[in-house]
DNA sequence: TTGCGTGCAAAGGTTTTGCATGGCA
DNA sequence: TGCCATGCAAAACCTTTGCACGCAA
């Protein structure tokens, strides 16, 4: 499953994700994005991408009730970054503190349980639709 | 989008998924459950109704890599009680923990974030599996 | 030259939509 | 009777797979 080649395709894939590091995008955007970069990749080859890069922890994928979003992973290691998604403008944000660090430590220690802090994905209300959703 | 007719399919569907309760179900799954009672129900309804149980709070659905599941909600207002998804075996796991709950006060008073614990989702590897890990 | 990577087409799976019919109120 | 609910078929998506060709090593 390692990539043993190195094709343009594969970089081009890479570096977009780079390119737009804090921003979640779908395959299908990815592709888009090539090709109007002019470098027009296949959407079976983005998948295909997406996948090893997965693997080796290059990047994130991301499950919401709105289908998989791809992320460059910029903290491999780290453990206090986290992702919200809000319900209603479905915007995704990203958020570090050291609240959730703890939590996964207890989880850990209590419950043996391990998250994946890369995956994980908090449901909610940001707060300008929180504040929206008061003034109903 | 209220339900304004009482049908036997829609008692049906919240019924089935109210006797699993604690257990979640694919929108397949539980067509096929319905039609082992000899209540044939069809998928489209399932989802239809579904959606319609899931707006008025009666049920979560949950969104994890490997597609929606749906469960009954026993406690609507409980915010400590959260789900944990292991992605080497894939199960479904549920946990009421205190720690959990501070962290969502917190992240509402400081972060301005209210966090949806029903639809919450914590990937990461369960006890089992990361022993597991650690034997290979 | 070897064999992985690519990209088209097609398949697969899940969820949604159109429309005629059925059934609750 | 009026109108929502149902269910089949089909469409719409998203993602994966098969296969012949291309290209990196």
């Amino acid at each position: 499953m390692a990539i043993r080649y190195n094709t343009k395709q594969q970089k081009a894939v890479l570096s977009c994700l780079e390119k737009g590091r804090g921003a979640s995008v779908t395959a299908c955007e990815l592709m888009e994005r090539l090709r109007g970069e002019g470098f027009p990749v296949g959407l079976t080859t983005v998948y295909r991408q997406l996948e090893k890069l997965e693997m080796q922890g290059l990047i994130h994928r991301i499950t919401t009730d709105e289908g998989s979003f791809y992320q460059y992973c910029d903290h491999p290691e780290q453990g206090d970054c986290f992702l919200l998604k809000c319900e209603r403008c479905g915007r995704l944000e990203h958020l570090d503190c050291s609240h959730l660090k703890s939590l996964y430590d207890h989880l850990a220690e209590e419950h043996r349980f391990i998250i994946n802090p890369r995956k994980t994905l908090f449901y909610g209300l940001c707060e300008i639709c929180s504040q929206k959703e008061d003034a109903e």
